[in-house]
RNA sequence: GGGAUCUUAGCUCAGCUGGGAGAGCAUCUGCCUUACAAGCAGGGGGUCACAGGUUCGAGCCCUGUAGGUCCCACCA
């Protein structure tokens, strides 16, 4: 025995120092080398703002697992690692910090503020990185990239002056969402709708020279102060007459057109809309068509600005009430009505958008998104789950142009600059020194910064060092798998495939795999403000990475989201510790100088032959399942087969053989078979299970290092045992039987009885003789006696039945014949179900003429099989009687 | 309004291209059998939402219905 392994598995004893030893043995560092092919997965960047949360821990379980799979099948692989800027969300949280300490961001400066944000950046950026290592992530960290490093500016430098020249990057003033509490506009991908209760203000306004009025409804009342045209469909005979006649509109005391517009639907409300072209994007294309003049009445922070009138500096809610108040003093109100609907929020702080309109940048998306939309169709890009294309083209074929400015400090600043005196624009990756227009050195650079996605869309180039043309690009890129959750389909995936086709002239990488999210024990999203967030780092500290890693990847299928249950983490414990104490099994019965020999065919015995050929099943099935990003299934066979069928049954068929004798030629095959076959079970669960994997592989072997730069098992034709599989299955059918009769009878474990086999099948008596010894024992067998007919064998005896042959245990005094006649009753009727079934197949002329030749020759088995354990059964039955 | 997805054991979910329904947890019975009580052995429990259709054969494919979830659009 090598060395005292304890009674339960503590993975705090041994996952840092195994993770240690990996990083001090530069396992996970990948080198170009071009005699090997590569395997590449970049990270989805964590922002250094974040904590590890279970959606990372899901992610990276997944990125880690087919990394190591990979790594082991002998491809040099490289998982690219980093951490996001996160523009918007470092921004807001340093902004938060300032506030405490009594700090006003403007009152700082730029300069100062983004010192605070550099200083966070190294506090916090490797907390996450840290964390992921607690999950035992085997990524290259001597890799480790920022998208603000100086590489990755360099890349969003020369992407923006590349778009920009070929005109596809391009600065106007349109429509944009504008978040008043982050003061900056967000992207439509930003925007979050909610359902909220609101309110329908049915309001009319006087027609000019005439005394009618018009009336409309509006959730946004106080957006009248921006009104520049009442719009009604051209189709409305009820409105035909008084098209291009006026209104008036109160507080502003401004005349505006009755319009017609296609965009009016005549069957909703009144039929009227007023139109506000700064503050609502339909209405904002209406001004387009009829040239209506665009009024601006908030400003940055959702005040109202001096276009209100007398609501000036007013906020829009507070506006908005006096409004309808007014409104309503001057009878203008025609009524309320309560209304639920959705409104446009910001996703990182759930404030209400203000559409407003303002000079941005935008990225024209017509022309880039085409390559993208291409390589999905045509299949050069794989989604898995496929039904995630669905998703895809929902985007990608109502693409806006994407607005990339922000108003914040925090990101890569727009290499635009201007001049002050000709205004001149001019963007170039090195800052002008002189206007090339007018000569003017009074040039400055736009204030603003990029969306943050616009550098991650560049992650998987910017990291292998484009836009250097570097040995790594070329040999790295382009990358194999994507790991991500289908929240960010639109901010991330797209983006990254139409920036590698634009800037690469190639795909970013060859398969997309999603997951779901991960959700509470209710299903409900984890998260801040209902406090349900389960942490990962707890988990792991309590039941050890490997049970949360396999926690995250079973039960679930890909893309789906899945409920998080501190029971599966439980049971999942549970199984590392099962394996460990097989492990310790097999060790505490290795001989002292742990001489195991590799025995030859002839010495392999049944329960051998039997263990190693379902292993090889198992391991061609795992491997196809995770070459196509079946993990979960994958993982459940491994399980099932080191649990069920190693453990439950192959350990308990050698004992025998190994407490008799040691030093016996069938101990060595039974000791080597344990072994081989716990470390190939071991090496197909090392992806999911990296650390009791490797602890276990250290301590029982010695020729290899380390698992995790271990050969993958393969499957082998030599361990191809087909005939002694089916033999033991049928031994396992008879123990069950037997012991299912005794758990009937309740028979004692320890009430042993001498177990009849009668059969006159040369080969079932020649199986069993070569293994009475395990079936004596797990089948509670005082002696197993076999022979040709019954003679002999008390009548008081019950009898269980397989095929070609009828076990009889006389239990004498324990055996009430009633009881047993009835037993075999039921079981006669089963077997003539099946016997029945079978014929209804078989005597089906259209299932003869088209099922397949082996689906019919499986029946014909079948029904050999029962007709004859029928016929047993029968016998029996009425020798009884 | 458009789309996706789900409805399978008491609960949460698997079930890959159609060929006799599975897991974990829970539950019941019996076991401290010298790897493991975080365990062992045995059991109960499902007309796979409903209605049609295709097929020799449907949990799986097609159509429709009902209910749930999500994404997109945003009728002011």
């Amino acid at each position: 025995m090598r060395k005292e392994m304890a009674k339960t598995y503590d993975p705090k004893q041994v996952e840092d120092v195994i993770y240690q030893r990996w990083l001090d043995k530069k396992y996970f560092h990948a080198e170009v080398d071009r005699s090997k092919t590569p395997f590449t997965i970049v990270i989805p960047p964590p922002n250094i703002t974040g904590q590890l949360h279970m959606g990372h821990a899901l992610d990276n379980t997944m990125q880690d697992i087919l990394i190591r799979f990979k790594r082991m099948q002998g491809y040099n692989t490289l998982w690219q690692p980093g951490t996001d800027h996160a523009s918007i969300a470092t921004e807001v949280k340093i902004i938060e910090t300032l506030k405490k300490e009594g700090i006003d961001k403007a009152d700082l400066g730029r300069e100062k503020f983004l010192e605070r944000a550099w200083d966070w950046k190294k506090e916090y950026g490797g907390r996450i990185i840290s964390q992921l290592k607690k999950l035992g992530s085997s990524c290259d960290w001597d890799r480790e990239r920022f998208t603000m490093d100086e590489g990755c500016n360099k890349a969003v430098t020369e992407v923006f002056c590349k778009m920009y020249e070929k005109g596809y990057i391009y600065k106007g003033s349109r429509i944009i969402n504008w978040c008043p509490v982050c003061n900056t506009s967000i992207s439509d991908a930003e925007v979050e709708y909610q359902e909220q209760q609101g309110h329908f203000w049915h309001i009319k306004y006087a027609i000019v020279g005439t005394d009618r009025y018009l009336e409309f409804a509006t959730t946004r009342p106080e957006t009248m102060l921006g009104d520049t045209a009442i719009a009604v469909n051209p189709k409305d005979e009820r409105y035909a007459d008084i098209v291009g006649k006026k209104c008036f509109l109160p507080f502003v005391d401004r005349e505006i057109p009755i319009i017609a517009d296609e965009y009016v639907d005549m069957e909703f409300g009144t039929g009227v809309v007023k139109i506000t072209p700064a503050h609502d994007p339909n209405d904002f294309q209406v001004g387009l068509r009829h040239n209506l003049e665009v009024i601006n009445i908030m400003n940055d922070d959702a005040t109202i600005n001096e276009n209100g009138g007398k609501f000036v500096g007013m906020d829009r809610y507070a506006a908005r009430e006096q409004i309808v108040k007014e409104l309503d003093e001057m009878g203008l109100l025609v009524r309320i009505e309560d209304y639920s609907h959705n409104v446009g929020t910001h996703d990182r702080c759930k404030t209400t958008v203000e559409p407003l309109v303002k000079q941005q940048w935008f990225v024209n998306m017509s022309e880039l998104i085409k390559p993208a939309v291409k390589a999905v169709k045509e299949g050069e890009i794989k989604l898995v789950p496929d039904r995630m294309e669905k998703t895809y083209f929902n985007w990608t074929d109502n693409i806006k142009d994407w607005c990339i400015s922000r108003q914040l400090w925090w990101g890569h600043r727009i290499p635009a600059y201007y001049c002050q005196d000709c205004g001149e624009i001019i963007v170039a990756k090195e800052a002008p020194h002189t206007c090339p227009k007018c000569g003017s050195n009074h040039i400055e650079q736009d204030p603003d910064t990029l969306d943050t996605w616009f550098s991650s869309a560049l992650w998987p180039f910017s990291t292998l060092g484009w836009p250097e043309k570097t040995e790594d690009l070329d040999y790295f890129y382009p990358t194999d798998v994507l790991v991500t959750g289908y929240d960010i389909i639109f901010f991330w995936v797209i983006r990254m495939i139409f920036s590698g086709y634009e800037h690469m002239g190639e795909r970013p990488f060859k398969t997309v795999l999603f997951h779901g999210l991960v959700r509470d024990d209710q299903g409900r999203k984890m998260s801040k403000s209902l406090g349900n967030g389960i942490d990962p780092l707890e988990i792991i500290d309590k039941y050890g990475a490997d049970a949360l890693r396999l926690t995250l990847i079973t039960g679930n299928a890909p893309g789906n989201d899945m409920r998080f249950y501190y029971e599966r983490v439980e049971a999942n414990r549970n199984f590392a510790n099962k394996i460990w104490n097989a492990s310790r099994f097999i060790m505490m019965n290795m001989p002292e100088d742990d001489s195991i020999t590799k025995p030859d065919a002839k010495d392999l015995e049944l329960a051998d032959k039997w263990i190693l050929s379902k292993l090889n099943n198992v391991i061609k099935e795992v491997t196809d399942n995770m070459e196509s990003y079946e993990l979960g299934i994958a993982v459940q066979k491994v399980y099932d087969f080191i649990w069920n069928e190693f453990c439950d049954w192959y350990i308990e068929m050698v004992k025998g053989r190994l407490y008799a004798d040691k030093t016996s030629k069938s101990a060595n095959a039974a000791l080597w078979t344990l072994k081989t076959v716990l470390i190939d079970a071991l090496k197909l669960l090392h992806p999911y299970m990296p650390f009791i994997t490797e602890e276990i592989f250290c301590s029982i072997q010695s020729e290899e290092e380390s698992i995790m730069i271990s050969t993958w098992p393969e499957y082998s034709e030599e361990r191809a045992f087909t005939k002694e599989e089916k033999w033991v299955e049928i031994m396992k059918e008879a123990i069950v039987g037997i012991r299912k009769v005794r758990s009937d009878m309740n028979v004692p474990p320890s009430k042993k009885a001498a177990v009849y086999v009668v059969t006159e099948n040369d080969t079932v008596k020649s199986v069993m003789e070569g293994a009475t010894e395990f079936f004596a024992t797990l089948s509670y067998a005082s002696e197993v006696i076999i022979q040709k007919d019954k003679s002999g064998i008390s009548d008081n005896a019950v009898s269980v039945h397989i095929e070609n042959a009828v076990i009889y245990i006389p239990f004498e005094e324990l055996v009430d014949i009633e009881k047993e006649k009835e037993r075999l009753t039921k079981e006669v009727a089963r077997l003539e179900g099946e016997v029945k079934r079978v014929d209804g197949m078989l005597n089906n002329e259209r299932f003869i003429s088209k099922a397949p030749q082996a689906k019919i020759d499986e029946e014909k088995e079948k029904k050999v099989k029962y007709t004859q354990m029928l016929e047993q059964v029968k016998e029996r039955l009425s020798a009884l009687s």
